[in-house]
DNA sequence: CGTCTCGTTGACAATGATCAATTCATGTGG
DNA sequence: CCACATGAATTGATCATTGTCAACGAGACG
């Protein structure tokens, strides 16, 4: 499997064959597999780990006392989950799977270790905390502001811009393998609204979404619609400039 | 003038004198004055410096093409604007003042030297960090989750739980020098609405606010009608128990 | 074949938005 | 001190978006 946490810090920087074999090296600590909806963590825990999504989908979530869920973020391959939370007692969301998961468990101490060794990935991670930072302020204005076309028709661009960042789309195609619930919590919006506006999408030929499968035909028109600027996913390989000895590679 | 942000670090951490001396010296560096309203770095600028609010309230913001307004965060006496986006080319929102605002430019440089010299000065910052993202998490849930009234109550239960935090409020009362207007574009409501939910807090006793002053009669109250919990604010004084050296103060 | 989850649809209710005044507070110039 | 201008808060009436409830259909699976 190639790792998809790789394809992404090169999408920031140009990463040595060095660097590679570090991050490799993460993945072969510890895996650990989970079936679908089930937690990897649960708020009030104190995490003393730092999670690499290598396969399936995760979110963040926070339930409230009354049953209502939120999906803060969701989590796709290549992600990890919380670098630094061990600065804090208590973890005050939970993170759960939402499609079964493959993920690697690496130690704060090996992390530690690498990114002291290897300065571009250090920057490169940082890079990564930064940008999922900046996606959940844009969460912020897409829950604010946006209609609920909006808002879906923004979150399937976010999705698909990262998604073909780690290189898990196809042409103009993709996997969505959650359920309309799930975006129903993420989004703010009922089950029965997402689902109308899903149908607005398609109808509106934005979209074809049939089964797990997603289609965006025309990504620019599906980003106008929606007011997407993707901007804010910093994909526009700053770090490149820092690129010294590494060999260039297809 | 008391610096808010010792004020605030100590309630994750004790410092040590020297840990103090330090904070003060940054905020003597460069300090900058603006109006209400005007912007401190615009959507698209690179930033240089790391700007420490030291008087005045500010906020993140994000406008849409067509003229939308999304508030994503409130920055109040003690808040650092941005620690670490000198990683990204440039910068994907705006920040910009809501009152007249004092704050201190620091450079990067000078920062550095500080946490390098003391750690403590370094974690503690990391902790004010990843509370700011906790906040933002926070606010996810408020904007997706939570109806108007909860909504609204909740901003003011952690408005003034951080306020409380740096030393700005006196009793169950404190200054909200914002107008409903920046209420209404910080939680997604129109004016008209957030004017109307202020009132029914206001008919529920829960609030009282007057011209630009806030009092909270029952805290423990409001929070329960807008399920706030505290939890996300990390004020836990979990840093406490790296006090090694610090002399014990008032 | 029955059960379960997920997606879909219709009818209706409710929350919050929009529009348009009006009041109130504050500050300024004459 | 008053007349006037300005921005903010408030109100009423109406509209629109989205939620709720309830039912049904389709596919997956033991």
């Amino acid at each position: 499997m190639p790792l998809h946490l790789i394809r992404k810090l090169e999408s920031f920087t140009r990463l040595s064959v060095l660097d590679r074999q570090a991050l490799e090296s993460i993945t072969v600590e510890k895996q650990r597999r989970l079936g679908a909806r089930e937690d990897i963590i649960c708020e009030g825990d104190r995490p003393s780990h730092i999670n690499l999504i290598l396969d399936g989908w995760a979110c963040r979530y926070k339930q409230l006392e009354d049953g209502r869920r939120q999906i803060i973020s969701f989590f796709l391959p290549g992600d990890l989950c919380d670098s630094h939370v061990y600065v804090l007692q208590a973890m005050d969301h939970s993170i759960g799977t939402l499609t079964p998961v493959t993920f690697a468990e690496m130690s704060r101490e090996s992390l530690i270790q690498i990114t002291n060794r290897q300065p571009r990935i250090m920057q490169a991670l940082w890079w990564d905390t930064l940008v999922s930072a900046s996606i959940q302020r844009e969460w912020t204005v897409n829950l604010g502001q946006r209609s609920a076309t909006e808002r879906v028709g923004h979150l399937l661009c976010e999705l698909f811009v990262r998604l073909r960042t780690v290189g898990l789309t196809e042409g103009d195609g993709c996997l969505l393998p959650v359920t309309q619930a799930d975006l129903a919590d993420a989004m703010g919006l009922s089950t029965v609204h997402i689902n109308r506006t899903l149908q607005e999408l398609r109808g509106a030929g934005l979209i074809v979404l049939k089964g797990r499968h997603l289609t965006v035909p025309d990504l620019k028109a599906l980003q106008v619609a929606s007011l997407f600027n993707p901007n804010y996913l910093h994909l526009d390989h700053v770090g490149r400039h820092l690129d010294a000895g590494a060999v260039a590679e297809s």
